[in-house]
DNA sequence: TTTATAGCGTTTTTT
DNA sequence: ACGCTATAAA
């Protein structure tokens, strides 16, 4: 049958050239707006009607679960509606909605529900609980199919104790989180606790290796794994275990990628693992009915701290192309037509991100017309910054009626610049979401609440288990779990193994033997249950039978109603999981929430939304306020000597540029409150690298008054006449009132608006414009 | 075993 | 400035 010969119509050439593509590999270079979901979907609906593909036989990876939620209705819609034309020759809108839910039920039952969409992580995970008994490590590791996934408190808490307890080391000169950090690392190389040792010739890092072996050892004894090793162990089983990699391989004739350029090593291994069966790609011989599309954007890879490598996009072509020349490859498109912003802004970002050198060649082409300008205001501080933001929101929201709070974003570095935003918006009852900061998964009460389902689920978990042994307090207390825990350790069992046998907690618990008993006793009621009960049925017995609810209803406190609701809200959480994916269980519930986001609950809703850039990828608003471009907080100090970090946050700046569709607002403050104390904040480098012409200065009398109970303006800063810009290079000596002697280590900006990195012995690296403080020069 | 308090580190970004 | 952790007292 041949596709609806509208089906491809409203694509630009290389959107079809993508869409189209059968086999092979194929690389699509998208830029930001360039409609790279339209072919990513699009390019799916297509494999299924015109190639016949099996929905099964197609694997597809985003970033986030959001994203892969959308491209799976998407993708249904696209069918719906072919399906409304074919049977009824009605389009879809003109159905009843009846009609619409049965199309789409069918939709889903013999389409969507088979394609295999959802991040490294969740596509990882659910082939691990499939194959994860096969796998044995190089010490000899194992786990079961039941196994935990350890969120990051989780793992920071097993570091600390390996570091404190096990070890007995200094944990400020081995510091749990840098540890956990180079651990992480290791594994998003694909390296191995004992591949990783052999790398590392110095003390610390043989005691870094240490730890992680230490580290996956408890990881194993706990039967749980981290998030790196979702898929650091299926690449490991895959390698070890030909039958499974031909298994898998044969499983999946179509791989297709999102954001390509934020994978990392473990990543890429696996998907090229995945689409040549282990053979060089070069070599590799089977493409005639089956593909690698990977799409992505160099220019907007922003997560290389998570080990992400932007060169793995790079290196694509060499890997699996053509080798030809751009002009004639068959193995790579540009997607470089911009739909979504105006040409002012493109503009602003195209010229931003000339100053990176390490980059594939590509520019955003505009579709639209110039728009407004970009409009850059300098505040005082970051009280007046969100004075402004504010205005500015509420006086567009009045003057065109045709715009809505979610039409705005505020855009921010850090998660801690939220606050004063927020405060304003209380204050003239806008209506906002902030996604990201403290997640609702990582709220206290529902993590306690998880911890009961992971014990139930996974027994083993001791982590678990001694986060909720005494919550709501059962008079089990810190030494009685002390003895309990060593008599585990001395046999080798899981503390679970202790518990729930009678005559060891007789022996070694005394007075509160009868409560780790009734504990133990639901605990093991709900673990026989779990495997034929539904997810939300043990949730709500557990929350029952424990006293949790009891406890929190018993304290009648804000603060514990406030709890209660969260609580009752994962007990609705999970019935709606369950409902959405068709599958009740305890294990497909946690598994989601494991890996789930703020950013999956984000809905279409009539709200400002506040987040950070990293957060914003992907997503677009008319209007967007660019906020906090300062040196030091964007680009973050910690990037300042850094060549190629620089890049990154520059790239983070492109990120944030071009989610905004029809106008833009950069701002920057003058002083800025950092942890209690008032600093003085110079603007960002990027701001000089911005075109003058696109920009529109806006005065900050423009601001009407302030409330009475703010801060005032703080008064204006006298330049130095005695120190020129043009002076400072790299390498100049000098000398500073309070910090002393000190190296210029960079020079930003030019002309007159420069300011210096300057290396102080003891104090560090600052930030200082020559043209406020004072700087002597010395020989 | 539970509760109060003092001190400390924190802020880069997240699946 | 604040929230969390370690330590001491009830």
């Amino acid at each position: 049958m041949p596709a609806d010969p509208d089906f491809l119509s409203h694509l630009n050439p290389s959107q079809r050239r993508s869409v189209e593509h059968f086999c092979g590999p194929l690389l699509v270079v998208a830029g930001a707006g360039s409609g790279k979901t339209r072919a990513l979907t699009f390019r799916i609906a297509n494999l299924v009607l015109t190639h016949r593909v099996a929905p099964e036989n197609i694997l597809a990876v985003t970033f986030t679960n959001k994203a892969a939620k959308e491209m799976k209705e998407r993708i249904e819609r696209l069918f719906a509606e072919r399906l409304a034309l074919e049977d009824g020759g009605k389009a879809l809108d003109l159905l009843s909605p009846y009609e619409q839910t049965k199309l789409r039920s069918r939709v889903y039952k013999t389409i969507t529900k088979h394609l295999w969409i959802g991040t490294f992580h969740s596509l990882c995970a659910r082939i691990l609980r499939l194959d994860i008994e096969k796998f044995k490590d190089g010490q000899g590791r194992q786990w079961q199919r039941n196994f935990s996934i350890f969120d990051e408190s989780d793992v920071q808490g097993l570091m600390k104790d390996i570091i404190v307890k096990q070890l007995n080391l200094d944990d400020r000169k081995f510091q749990p989180r840098s540890v956990r950090f180079a651990i992480s690392n290791a594994k998003n190389q694909g390296l191995g606790p004992e591949d990783y040792e052999a790398s590392q010739p110095n003390y610390r890092g043989r005691v870094i290796a240490n730890v992680y072996n230490l580290y996956q050892d408890a990881l194993a004894a706990n039967n749980a794994l981290d998030f790196d090793d979702l898929i650091r162990i299926l690449v490991d089983l895959l390698r070890q275990n030909d039958a499974i990699l031909d298994y898998w391989h044969r499983q999946f004739h179509h791989l297709l990628v999102d954001e390509y350029q934020d994978t990392n090593r473990t990543q890429y291994e696996l998907i090229q693992m995945l689409a040549t069966n282990g053979v060089h790609p070069q070599q590799f011989q089977g493409w005639n009915y089956r593909s690698v599309f990977v799409v992505g954007d160099a220019d907007q890879s922003i997560y290389s701290f998570r080990a992400a490598d932007f060169t793995i996009l790079m290196d694509f072509q060499k890997d699996f192309g053509d080798g030809l020349p751009d002009d004639d490859t068959r193995t790579m498109v540009k997607l470089e037509d911009n739909y979504r912003s105006t040409e002012t802004i493109l503009q602003t970002a195209n010229e931003l991100i000339e100053n990176n050198t390490e980059r594939i060649d590509k520019i955003l082409k505009p579709t639209r017309g110039a728009g407004e300008p970009i409009t850059c205001f300098r505040a005082d501080d970051e009280l007046h910054e969100a004075e402004f933001v504010v205005e500015q929101i509420r006086n567009l929201e009045m003057q065109h009626p045709e715009i809505t709070w979610g039409d705005f974003a505020i855009l921010y570095r850090t998660n801690a610049q939220s606050r004063a935003f927020e405060d304003m918006l209380v204050r003239w009852n806008i209506p906002y979401t902030v996604v990201g900061g403290l997640k609702f998964y990582d709220r206290r009460e529902i993590k306690d609440v998880l911890s009961y389902l992971r014990l139930v689920m996974n027994p083993a978990d001791s982590v678990s288990l001694q986060r909720i042994i005494n919550v709501p307090r059962r008079g089990i207390g810190k030494t009685t779990l002390d003895r309990l825990s060593s008599a585990a350790q001395e046999l080798g069992v899981p503390l679970w193994e202790i518990i729930r046998d009678d005559t060891s907690v007789k022996t070694l618990a005394g007075r509160s033997a009868k409560s780790i008993l009734n504990f133990a006793q639901m605990i093991q009621h709900w673990h026989t249950a779990h495997e034929t009960q539904a997810g939300a049925e043990i949730i709500q017995g557990i929350l029952e039978q424990s006293g949790y609810v009891d406890s929190l209803k018993a304290q009648g406190t804000e603060e514990a109603d406030d709890r209660l609701r969260n609580v009752q809200e994962l007990y609705n959480a999970s019935i709606q999981f369950a409902e959405e994916n068709g599958d009740p269980s305890l294990t497909a519930f946690l598994a989601s929430t494991a890996l789930a986001s703020d950013l999956d609950n984000l809905e279409e809703s009539s709200t400002v939304s506040l987040m950070t850039l990293h957060s914003a990828k992907g997503l677009e608003f008319p209007i967007v306020f660019l906020v906090g471009l300062e040196q030091g907080l964007f680009p973050n100090f910690r990037s300042l000597d850094d060549a190629a970090a620089l890049e990154e946050e520059r790239r983070l700046c492109y990120v944030g540029i071009t989610r905004a569709q029809d106008q833009l607002f950069i701002s920057h403050a003058r002083e800025r409150r950092l942890y209690g104390s008032r600093e003085p904040a110079m603007p960002s480098l990027f701001l000089s690298e911005l075109p003058k012409e696109q920009l529109e200065a806006r005065s900050p009398l423009a601001i009407p008054k302030r409330p009475p109970n703010m801060a005032a303006p703080s008064p204006p800063v006298s330049p130095h006449p005695n120190t020129h810009a043009q002076d400072w290079g790299v390498g100049d000596r000098l000398l500073h009132k309070g910090f002393g002697l000190g190296e210029v280590t960079h020079v930003f900006g030019a002309g007159n608006k420069i300011c210096l990195a300057v290396k102080f012995a003891g104090v560090g690296q600052k930030i200082l414009d020559p043209k406020v403080t004072r700087l002597d020069r010395v020989d």
